[in-house]
DNA sequence: AATGAATGAGGGTTCATTCAT
DNA sequence: GATGAATGAACCCTCATTCAT
């Protein structure tokens, strides 16, 4: 019964591995097949073409990812250790899923981003965002543009993550705690 | 001998344009002799292959790049306001060359880039990170290793001219200067 | 028994209409398949391939066509009269039949035709050609190489009602009645 | 000089020939450059794609026929006579131009045949059609539709050629002459 | 120094057919 | 009888690179 679904699992995650590692020039179809295990042809049984596999799986990820920053957030904390949590957790979860920040991050400057897509994710990541933007209400975060606001935090943390993933840094958790301070100084009022 | 430097002249602006433009998979070599104005066959006079034309491209805008950033820098000016004349023109500079910008950034999640390629690099910026290291020094700027230090501060800026090209903010002289505060908060001691 | 044959209709039914849509090249047996409603896998329980499907398709149409056209076929009409009879009405049902037509036109330009499959359609013609054999022995007819006199009286209805199909010409009633006196005017001796 | 344009010559007749052995579907590009001695890829430097090359060929190989069926049109003959002979011609040249003529029909009925490329082609057969609009105006032949004209005239005349190519006649001085006679009589007055 | 024709491997994709269920 | 997932060969096309001129 999840047997008919393995296929497309395995291929979706074949896809993301060799995104990781060779970019999306050096992913063709054919090697997808291969290291999913399956003929070239099958993938077309389940995804259209190469940009909608590659759209789905963008669109999993983050959905996924977004599921695991925003989980434990407590409502109740203040705003400011809720800004705080967010950030930790981001850079916690995508030091964890190494791989899946490399596709996506890959996948933002890929000529398969488009404005719809990143439309739909703005939708997703909706609870993460409007802890921000009860920040800035509260007067507890500087008025700058809500993009800026972003680039300063989940930007770095992200960022971190990369520099984590090539070896320039480690991120244990004091650094970790240090950049979390450090994102927040950069937006505090 | 300086007809000759023309036509590679030609061949790397041309590059640059089409991969700023189209992305590195979208940027044929017969698109880059088109552009260029040249034959295809004469791009392997000049460089040895496709990676290698990239890599020059790329050490080249670089190095532009640091130069125009570093221009003016003044070594009376207290080691904090150096740091935050470096983060401005950072941002400023990145916000004029918005091509070059996008290429190199294009290049680094590209698998043109290689160890050796940003060791070349990082000798190039050791006017630019010579500051930093004096302010940690000098205790002005929190403890964190140097990798975190410049994704805090330069890699902040970098990023804001990048969202100023793609539209989402608009980066005039008083968000520049908000910006620059920012990065300061949060490495400062 | 009945039901089974049901969905062997179906199938034909879906190429048919397929093919004179958008051609053999056009035609997947995927298509088939959701045209007619039924799964891929089955078209290969009533027909061992797609080359027999199309023959099978080819000889049940071409029955039916030659069934209406010699329908009512009077044979106490004169020789003349009974050959324009046929001329007129393959003109009519043509016009009629527009898609099976389609077919039928390329199905004798396409690879799947093959001599014995115009040997057996011959034999189904033989009601038809008996009349043209008739009047060439009653000598009203030129003495041509039949062939040649069917390609003048029934390759000529076909084309006019192919032309009508195209739109480039509307065969009305009295159009039809001009182009079967062409066609006896060609014949006649 | 010419050995540049040999190369795209070659490339235009294996495909004439190929579709006309094989037709559409069995004429793949691999295959063309096969038979033309060629590599694949450079057939995408003389033409942009299989459609551009067919249709190339196309109207290459019409101006051609038309050419060779409207030399010698000798306007001091009679309408009349200028008519039979531009049928005899069609005959004649679609006879001798068998691989030419098999490639032409099947075109009509491909997936590549567009309105504006039988635009291109009517204006191509101005000269040929002006007979026949003439022998209209003259009224020496039926005031039929100009389709309808050429359907009874140049269209039988081509399929009296196919059937040639096929073995189901011959057709030699006698019986060119006898379904030139046909063609005739089938639109006289 | 310079051209651009030529190559051939590899790209994404389609499709007739098979087979486990 | 019936499904539709799965295969793999073939399809059209692109491209970095080479080489005769």
């Amino acid at each position: 019964m999840e047997a008919s679904h393995g296929k497309e699992a395995l291929i979706l995650k074949a896809t993301l591995q060799l995104i990781s590692e060779y970019g999306f020039h050096g992913t063709s179809m054919a090697k997808v097949a291969g290291r999913a295990g399956v003929s070239a042809g099958i993938i077309y049984h389940y995804f259209s073409n190469k940009e909608s596999l590659i759209e789905k799986l963008y669109i999993r990820e983050k959905h996924h990812f977004i599921n695991l920053v925003t989980a434990g957030l407590d409502q109740s904390l203040t705003v400011r250790n809720q800004v705080r949590f967010l950030v930790r957790k981001t850079i916690e979860v995508s030091v964890l899923m190494k791989e899946e920040m490399m596709f996506m991050e890959q996948f933002l400057q890929s000529p398969y981003n488009r404005p719809e897509i990143q439309s739909t994710v703005n939708a997703m990541q909706k609870p993460l965002t409007d802890v921000f933007l009860r920040a800035k209400k509260e007067q507890i975060v500087k008025p700058l543009p809500d993009a800026v606001i972003y680039m300063l935090t989940l930007g770095t943390a992200t960022k971190l993550a990369q520099q984590h993933a090539e070896g320039a840094v480690h991120a244990d958790d004091e650094l970790i705690e240090q950049v979390t301070d450090a994102c927040w100084e950069a937006i505090r009022l």
